[in-house]
RNA sequence: GCCCCGGUAGCUCAGUGGAUAGAGCAGCGGCCUUCUAAGCCGUUGGUCGGAGGUUCGAGUCCUCUCCGGGGCGCCA
């Protein structure tokens, strides 16, 4: 916001300097400002002339004067100076401060996702339609509080990527294939605890398994298939509403069985079989790997073939995975016919592309336990993709390895474009391991009862430690933005441990009261604003109607406030790039010490001084505009009012 | 054996190859007759696990190594 204003008057600079042959023209690193390390260098801080020394052929404190020079005519610039080795720093303007200003309150009262014209939403440069999986876990439970993480992760990301200009499509994939073994072994649980058979003994306790049995009417004597799809619909039903409940919401509820039925699993291996992508050899390959993945070797295993089979058996069907990368050939039919999980992914992918508005890129979000899955959902993605291998083409010849997995150099190099085609295409993030941490001991995920810890177990434990005098709905809407913001509060990537103790006390030590604290003193001055001193609220017109007026040097309380506003499009933009999502929540504390700082130091409502009044009052309309965004991103509540809590009696 | 993640202040963690490595909490000391003190200000506290390397410059990139967490099914 205001840094893309400066670094579009930078790139200015620099292109005359380069024009008027004060620079050589040559292939720079961008040139862009950021936040100085020490308030005290300034508002803004230029790196450029020290990566840009080298391809200047001039030492970097030589091209700070040259952008120096140029920057002291920038009326957006009010002093700049030569630091360190060669940082210019910047003190803005107020005419910049002004013009930032304004820029923000043009979005008050706006959604980051759905408008547009957000000051919030970065400007992006290649938008694109990307559909985000996530969550997607068995029909056989609730939401555990392990895959909350991915339920928080995944829906922040896909705000975050939507606010950044793409169009997104958030997607739950049910695994709910009939032929699904744990499937079966839930029903036959369901089965049991309602019919009063014999339990299983790999069954599912609990009383989520026991909710569902309460709730299921059989008609009759039907069959196992029955009692799953009746037990895994009622158990889709308790995790919807889960979801629902933690502010996660999902364009398509997609079930793996409509793959199935419509035959489309079965044609994707006849597809894949006639590409020469999949075989029945009894044989299975898998690489040995090295240091840094290195492929030392490809192993060739025999697989038994049983005479003594039943007729009318067919032989296994392989995935020839390790021509794509994978570690492992996969097998897609077992030889009594049925079909594997992975058989059911190589449609779902093939279907996620192949739609009308179909997906330039997938993302898919899995649990640690998945980690093994990226290479072999990365050749399912390519094996689809890949094209029929012409047999005479020619290559260069095989290495005495890859002739071990490769029948042809045509054959290589189709596989091995195709390989990283896919890799462009299916980003699978990875969301590592959280434990919970109460009274600094790890809080069990599973109980001894066979009940799990579920996301809206929580939800409702800390809603009401933390406000126990709160109504029930109080109390979730605080379980859930507490959970959300702790889960999103680390990067996704990093295991994590999550306070309980720490989630439930309102306190000053809790960060989510913290930011939610900023918001709420802000709609309270608001609120005085308008009761106390009407002629100074800022209804949008008076607002800037205020800004107009002779521009004044700010408080350095509220230049920090207001740099720290305009930092929003540049966090959503770098989140988008990398999916570091964690840094909004940094982003929202630091806002809120932006704003709490000026908050104690500037004095907002002063009907003595009506102009500066009116600007800080913009100041707080614009301070909201931002914490409001980024908290719808993060999916976190913005509370019009909290109450302080009682004081400690004496 | 291979893969992923981590090791930064007493604790929990930030930290785009750039300046004197930062917050919060805990500790110590201040600030409510004025918009909510769930707040603010000051202060104490560091061989960024270790060793090499690349670079004008490394907590950040590369290699090796030590310690901790998790994963490597014709389960999903």
């Amino acid at each position: 916001m205001i840094r893309s204003l400066i670094n579009r008057s930078l790139q200015g600079h620099l292109q005359a300097l380069i024009q008027a042959g004060q620079l050589p023209d040559a292939a720079y690193p961008p040139i862009q400002c950021e936040a100085p390390k020490q308030p005290d260098h300034g508002d803004l801080a230029v790196p450029f002339a020290l990566g840009a020394a080298r391809f200047a052929g001039m030492n970097p404190r030589a091209l700070a004067e040259l952008l120096v020079e140029r920057l002291r005519q920038n009326p957006l610039i009010a002093s700049v100076e030569i630091a360190g080795p060669g940082f210019v720093n910047l003190r803005l303007s107020p005419t910049a401060y002004q013009q930032a200003l304004n820029a923000v309150l043009n979005s008050a009262g706006q959604s980051v996702l759905r408008d547009a014209a957000h000051f919030g939403r970065p400007s992006c440069e290649r938008p694109e339609r990307i559909n985000v999986e996530f969550v997607s876990v068995n029909p056989n439970g609730p939401i555990t509080i392990g895959s909350g993480r991915g339920a928080a992760y995944g829906s922040a990301l896909c705000n975050v990527l939507q606010a950044a200009g793409h169009t997104v499509h958030r997607e739950y994939y049910i695994n709910d294939g009939v032929n699904s073994e744990q499937m079966r072994q839930f029903a036959l649980s369901v089965r049991a605890l309602k019919l009063g058979t014999e339990f299983p003994e790999k069954g599912y306790k609990g009383d989520y398994v026991q909710a569902v049995a309460d709730q299921i009417e059989p008609q009759g004597d039907p069959d196992v298939i029955w009692w799953q799809q009746e037990a895994q619909a009622l158990m889709l039903q308790r995790q919807r509403r889960d979801l629902e409940t933690f502010g996660v919401a999902f364009d398509t509820w997609f079930s793996e069985q409509t793959l199935h039925d419509s035959g489309r699993v079965r044609a994707c291996i006849d597809e894949l079989e006639a590409k020469g992508i999949a075989d029945r050899q009894p044989v299975r390959r898998s690489l040995k790997l090295g240091k840094k993945s290195v492929i030392e070797d490809v192993i060739v295993e025999d697989q038994p073939v049983d005479e003594d089979d039943a007729a009318g058996s067919e032989p296994t069907v392989w995935l020839r995975s390790t021509k794509l990368g994978d570690d492992k050939d996969r097998v897609l039919r077992r030889k009594d016919g049925r079909l594997t999980y992975i058989a059911g992914d190589v449609a779902y992918h093939d279907d996620k592309f192949n739609r009308p508005a179909n997906a330039d890129r997938l993302i898919t979000v899995l649990g640690p336990d998945h980690h093994g899955f990226i290479g072999r959902l990365n050749a399912v993605v390519a094996a689809m993709q890949m094209p029929r291998v012409a047999a005479n083409a020619e290559g260069e010849p095989l290495s005495e390895i890859d002739a071990k997995r490769y029948t042809s150099p045509a054959e290589r190099d189709a596989c091995q474009a195709a390989a990283q085609d896919a890799e462009s295409k299916l980003l699978v993030q990875i969301y590592q391991l959280v434990r919970f941490m109460k009274d600094g001991q790890p809080a069990p995920m599973r109980k001894r009862d066979g009940n799990i810890y579920a996301i809206s177990d929580l939800i409702e434990e800390i809603g009401a430690q933390a406000a126990p005098q709160a109504d029930r709905e109080e109390q979730v809407r605080i379980g859930r933005d507490v959970a959300r913001f702790f889960y999103l509060m680390r990067h996704h990537d990093t295991t994590f441990d999550f306070d309980l103790d720490l989630a439930a006390r309102q306190s000053d030590e809790n960060p989510v009261f913290y930011v939610q604290y900023a918001h709420a003193r802000i709609e309270q001055v608001l609120r005085r604003a308008r009761e106390e001193a009407s002629s100074l609220y800022p209804d949008s017109n008076a607002v800037n109607g205020g800004l107009t007026a002779a521009a004044r040097d700010l408080h350095e309380r509220e230049k920090q406030l207001l740099l720290q506003v305009c930092a929003l499009p540049d966090e959503v933009a770098l989140a988008a790039e990398d999916g570091a999502v964690n840094r909004l929540t940094n982003y929202a504390m630091e806002l809120a010490r932006a704003y709490h700082g000026f908050y104690d130091t500037c004095r907002v409502i002063d009907t003595d001084a009506p102009e500066v009044s009116q600007q800080r009052l913009a100041l707080c309309v614009a301070a909201r505009t931002a914490l409001q965004g980024v908290l719808e991103l993060l999916g976190v509540s913005a509370p019009l009012r909290m109450d302080r809590p009682a004081a400690p009696s004496e």
